[in-house]
DNA sequence: CTGGAAATGAAAATCATTTTCAATAAGGGG
DNA sequence: CCCCTTATTGAAAATGATTTTCATTTCCAG
């Protein structure tokens, strides 16, 4: 079993540490996988890649652990409208980012780009809506959707 | 079968016929069930409600007319995360807007307010990121998540 | 009125995710 | 280092929203 980004690793086992939780070999290679794809995965993504190092994994562990990993705070889990949820871990530095999401070929490009200026705005119209409907406003989810330079040509 | 809005019933009945598709029974009570509530129903609760006026109908058939009444552009179809899809028809006026919604209770609330400031900064965002990755922008999602005043009391 | 295409409804199929439950493994105390 | 308790795991079955299939019914143009 081959660790990459092994720093990072540490962090994350960590979290699970500390937040309670033992600290498997299912869950260290999950994590691992996590850890060594950028991409935005799917649960059966991510059981196929588990699957190559350790055969022994059943899909539902995998559920069960990136539902754990969600709550610990270490995945951040999306739903791009395709019907099946999709997960990447958190990286330092790049947390906060929106999608924008490829309607034809379902590329998700990541962008943190004028998320200045959307956080000015985030920040006035929460306070507006949470005076005038008297809500606390705890998350947002701001996504777009278009056609792919590839996809168009 | 009584029809409320019955205005607005026939032009929604023209947009169906004129995009080539049959004004059945069904289709117009789904349409009249849809016209007459406010809220955001899920398949189910339309399938209910049509149920009483018209008992024969099947659950597939809501789905289909709802499809059907999505891509002509008579209904929104919303995805507030809790695993079934929500359906509001487009009412003349209040057509853009978008949704705050409750994470204990479920509850949605509509808003058009500071879309114009919501609007100036999408306007930018989508320049800037079309040009940035070469991506045609048709589209966006922005919800806000939170707790409501009745679930905080 | 009528024929043929479109629409419908019941039942079965899909498919992502969850639940159940018996077997297994983690890790703190001894 | 070894146990013991309890958390975790994996296989299989269950769930639940949505879709597909297919035989029957309905719409509506001619
Ligand atoms: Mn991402
Ligand atoms: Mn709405
Ligand atoms: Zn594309
Ligand atoms: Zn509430």
């Amino acid at each position: 079993m081959r660790f990459g980004r092994r720093g990072f690793c540490k962090a994350w086992q960590g979290q699970i540490k500390d937040a309670g939780y033992r600290l498997t070999i299912p869950r260290q290679v999950i994590l691992d996988v996590l850890a060594n794809n950028t991409g935005h995965l799917s649960a059966e993504d991510i059981y196929l890649k588990v699957h190559k190092i350790y055969p022994q994994i059943g899909l539902t562990t995998i559920y069960r652990t990136l539902d754990l990993l969600v709550s610990v705070g270490v995945v951040l889990k999306s739903d791009f409208g395709d019907g099946r949820a999709r997960f990447e871990i958190k990286i330092k530095d790049k947390t906060h980012h929106h999608h924008l999401i490829c309607t034809k070929c379902s590329r998700v490009i990541d962008y943190t780009d004028f998320i200045d200026k959307e956080l000015k705005l985030l920040a006035e119209t929460k306070k507006g809506l949470s005076e005038k409907f008297d809500f606390e406003i705890t998350g947002h989810l701001i996504q777009f959707y278009g056609v792919c330079k590839d996809c168009r040509s």
